[in-house]
DNA sequence: CTATGTGCAAAGGATTTGCGATAGC
DNA sequence: GCTATCGCAAATCCTTTGCACATAG
């Protein structure tokens, strides 16, 4: 049977929390703050809502390079870019050709159910820093 | 100052048991196959030379939903389709319009180096089980 | 010969879980 | 009042590291 979901003080925080943030962020990422707002919240409920929460559709747990998941506001399809230097995931509009999804039959049987494209570079802030670095040197 | 590589009996056997994957194992799928060669091989051996020889450019780290990383023998790009069932990734053959990597623009500053796409769905065996699992009640 | 690599055991970092107490609905 | 959720601490899972010994080049 179906489980039903309190909105509860710190749920609604996360959740609330979570939708401020143009990028995306890790689970402690977002315990951090969320702790200036519920001081006593635990890690553990952070982790614990985040993943109710992306079970039931209304956010997205990312699976990205680095160590750590990420967690997006917003749970339908989209593309993401990540900064091979500071590790910042955002968000990334592209025009994906139609064709792009249908066109693998060569994939030894797979079902499709759909596809992300994951990019990678340099975030704005990085170029910066990089570019400042090698004229110092 | 570069170190050196040296191809010792244990990184032969990795590399080689990594190549005869055609899917892309984890650290510790590998860590089995390579003690049926080598008994005595630690786990600890399998991750560090797996990060040397994807440091060296020789093999590839991917990170693909799942707790564990993978890792494949080819390090040229490609793109990957993982089973939501049984988490096995393997490689997908796409055709990427090219305009796919230069479109996008709207992108908060990004410097873009390249993309990979990640198809996710179901495996053959997959398939076959879940539909046979549904005939059956 | 000597720097690099190994096995073992222990540490580390991210995430999950058990439990008794708390609080939505 | 019933049950989902909380905070805490401990457990778990994956990966990395320190160290004394071994070995490739």
């Amino acid at each position: 049977m179906l489980k039903l979901l309190r909105m509860t003080h710190q749920r609604e925080v996360i959740l609330h929390e979570l939708r401020l943030c143009s990028h995306h962020p890790t689970a402690d990422d977002l315990y951090d703050r969320v702790k200036t707002r519920l001081p006593r919240i635990s890690l553990a409920t952070v982790y614990r809502n985040l993943e109710i929460l992306s079970q039931a559709g209304l956010i997205k747990k990312l699976t990205i390079d680095g160590r750590q998941k990420r967690f997006d506001w917003d749970p339908t399809p989209h593309n993401h870019i990540f900064c091979m230097n500071c590790q910042r995931v955002d968000d990334i509009t592209c025009e994906v050709p139609e064709p792009l999804v249908a066109v693998p039959e060569q994939t030894t049987g797979y079902c499709i159910l759909g596809c992300r494209i994951n990019f990678f570079g340099l975030c704005m802030h990085c170029q910066e820093y990089i570019s400042n670095k090698e004229k110092g040197e």
